[in-house]
RNA sequence: GCGCCCGUAGCUCAGUUGGAUAGAGCGGCUGGCUUCGAACCAGUAGGUCGGGGGUUCGAGUCCCUCCGGGCGCGCCA
């Protein structure tokens, strides 16, 4: 609806100008500051004033004289120093929104990837991991949204040195064999992920204690990768199990996955065969004979993953290459990467196998690679058209090293369409770190914050978190509705704490690093996620009372006007318009890649409800017209809430 | 050293490819529950947008420079 009238604005104008001015300029359409400027501003004539060398404002004056009536659109208005406002037919926009029109997708192009949480499975997840994970669902529910066909990947890296620490400690320390770990993993009183979280971090203070432990490290890792042994055995048991916890973990907050690619499968499958024959064919990597990396095969390409102009191999820096192939033949984790990516693309010639791992209670259903034991009914994975990697931004360096492998393979489209999506980190603040009982060092405590470390097992587990919240908001649901069953306690709360944390992660824009405070992330009031569910309850709440739906359909044209005419039709009017805009910031959240938009607009739309809510008493309005229209505007301001909460995973309660 | 990001109210953050009088939340102060349930609403105080130059009709936004902070640049992942 407002979508399209925007579209509508945009090609008027444009074809207008071109043919009374004979010059082309893009129309930028913005929310005017002031209500009094109408519903949308436009501030191209200022633009123009240039090309025609006259002042702003006449071309303002001339084009609103003379561009004639425009479909929806009440009126136009030169003002300031040269903006055109427009201002919207108001009973005819709002007949059309009463009469249930919304704004259309654009038709899609292909497929969209998008891959997001990979978590190494040796631990359990922390606040780092809940941000990608929240970020890279909201942005995949806002592009399905827009019409777009999307596969989720959760890349497992289950044979990787996190894992392989996991299992140095597990036959190492404790001296437990893969069945006691089975074991381990299958008793119920413990929390396999809890434990890991733990053993990791001994493991790495063990190492620190004697480097020359490291080498057992390797050692492992090397079995691991193999694929055979006690230490493969204990890796697959470590990491199955806790590819299950993560996957529980973030089911909780409503995320759900198409597809697990594995590194065992890329192994098995000799994905990375398949990427080094091409690469070498096509010249994108050599062999170096000299110098510090003499037997490695490198990549051209500077500190930044930029790619570095053509010169000689020989006289080209060490600095100015990146490392493929280690001089003892092992491939790095951007090799790898390379041929996963190439994957993505349809480009690496080889497919995965697949079979299927996991049906979510909605219905959808969560596949795995596989070598082997496939299941040949599998749906088509890959091939995407565009692919977004969900990835912090301290990866920003090898993303860009991907991209240039696709580039110089001579993929260089499919090397503009690997986006790396990236976000700033989660960190401790010092009161934070500090709450949890971690010592600082005297450096660390001048610091404006303290990076999240597995390692060192610092950090605040996702689950620990989400039962904080679920904890606090069950109190408050029990107090508030003592007569209501426990069962509506417990649906209640989780809904609340997942509003709550989802909304706390997806408020800030991706460049932001989140100091991560306890009392900032528990809180239910004022910008939060149970502030705007509690509008859209609210609104719930006036139907309930009424006893049901009231017949819409008797809403005459007459009633809009009349409504929109009243002293409150200025009020009446911005909240109507300004739910109707949910759909174009999805188109923009999607469009800038940053869901915070979103979760603003929702936040905004849930204020100016709040405060429509307070001021008109609905049920008790004397006149039916008024009443039903006033209700109706009830109605579709908590579907418009419901739909930006929607897209931000996040649940309406039936009652708070 | 090179590259990227950040610096806006006491605190945490928005600010739409440069546009009209710089906005929210929290915290402070004042007021509002006989109601569609106050997880709410209203009012109020609080700003040389890190400093300095420049570009132009117009700069929180773009360029240069300086200051302060963070993150990358490995035969780790």
């Amino acid at each position: 609806m407002y979508l399209d009238l925007q579209t509508r604005l945009r090609n008027t104008f444009e074809r207008f100008i071109r043919e009374r001015f004979n010059v082309s300029a893009p129309i930028m359409i913005e929310q005017p500051r002031r209500p009094e400027f109408g519903e949308m501003a436009l501030p191209f004539c200022f633009e123009l004033a240039k090309a025609l060398k006259r002042p702003p404002r006449q071309i303002a004056n001339e084009v609103v004289e003379t561009i004639g009536p425009i479909q929806g659109v009440a009126r136009l208005e030169a003002a300031g120093g040269g903006y055109i406002n427009v201002f919207f037919d108001r009973t005819a926009f709002l007949a059309r929104l009463a009469a249930g029109a919304e704004d259309r997708p654009a038709p899609a192009e292909g497929k969209i990837i998008v891959e997001h949480t990979n978590i190494n499975p040796n631990k359990a997840a922390h606040i780092g991991h809940l941000r990608n994970a929240a970020l890279g669902d909201t942005f995949v529910r806002i592009l399905r949204s827009r019409g777009r066909q999307v596969e989720v990947q959760n890349y497992i890296d289950n044979t990787g040195v996190q894992v392989a620490d996991a299992v140095v400690g597990f036959r190492y320390l404790e001296n437990k064999t893969s069945d006691d770990v089975r074991r381990l993993a299958a008793d119920p009183a413990v929390r396999f992920d809890y434990y890991c979280w733990d053993l990791y971090a001994r493991v790495s203070r063990w190492y620190d204690e004697d480097p020359a432990r490291l080498e057992l490290r390797g050692r492992t890792m090397q079995e691991v990768e193999h694929g055979q042994g006690e230490s493969a055995r204990l890796a697959e048991v470590v990491a199955d199990t806790i590819v299950r916890y993560h996957l529980a973990t973030m089911y909780r907050l409503n995320v759900e996955y198409d597809l697990l690619p594995r590194e065992s499968e890329i192994l098995k499958l000799k994905f990375w065969d398949q990427a080094f024959a091409l690469l070498k064919e096509r010249g994108a990597i050599y062999l170096e004979s000299e110098g510090k990396n003499k037997g490695c095969w490198v990549m051209p390409a500077d500190s930044t993953g930029a790619a570095v102009e053509d010169s000689d191999a020989a006289e080209r820096s060490p600095d100015d290459t990146k490392i493929i192939v280690r001089s003892n033949g092992t491939v790095t984790y951007v090799g790898k990467d390379i041929a996963y990516q190439l994957w993505k693309f349809g480009l690496l010639g080889r497919d995965f196998g697949y079979r299927l791992f996991h049906r979510y209670p909605g219905g959808r259903q969560l596949w795995v690679t596989a070598a082997g034991d496939e299941d040949h009914a599998a749906p088509a994975f890959g091939h995407g058209a565009l692919v977004y990697n969900v990835i912090d931004v301290r990866q920003s360096y090898l993303q860009n090293i991907v991209a240039l492998g696709l580039l110089a393979l001579g993929y260089k489209e499919q090397a503009e369409k690997s986006v790396h999506f990236a976000y700033e980190m989660v960190a401790l603040s010092p009161r934070c770190s500090k709450d949890l009982g971690i010592e600082l060092s005297e450096e660390d405590q001048k610091r404006p914050y303290v990076e999240v470390s597995g390692r060192k097992g610092l950090g605040v587990k996702a689950d620990d978190l989400i039962d904080q919240l679920q904890n606090r908001a069950l109190e408050e649901v029990r107090s508030r509705h003592p007569e209501e069953p426990e069962e509506f306690h417990r649906r209640t709360a989780r809904q609340i704490a997942i509003g709550a944390l989802r909304y706390f992660l997806l408020k800030y824009t991706r460049a932001t690093v989140i100091a991560f405070d306890f009392a900032e992330a528990l809180s239910f009031e004022g910008e939060t996620g149970p502030y705007v569910q509690y509008a859209a309850v609210r609104a719930t709440g006036i139907f309930r009372k009424l006893g049901g739906q009231p017949d819409f359909s008797r809403l005459s044209e007459a009633a809009l006007a009349a409504a929109v005419q009243s002293e409150s039709g200025a009020e009446y009017w911005q909240l109507a318009v300004l739910a109707s805009q949910t759909t174009a910031f999805a188109e923009q959240a999607m469009s800038t890649s940053e869901p915070s938009v979103l979760a603003k607009f929702a936040f905004q739309l849930a204020q100016a409800f709040n405060n429509f809510y307070h001021r008109h008493p609905i049920l008790r309005e004397p006149d039916p017209d008024r009443k039903l229209f006033l209700l109706w505007l009830t109605g579709y301001v908590r579907s418009q809430l419901e739909r930006a909460l929607d897209l931000l995973g996040v649940e309406v309660p039936e009652a708070m």
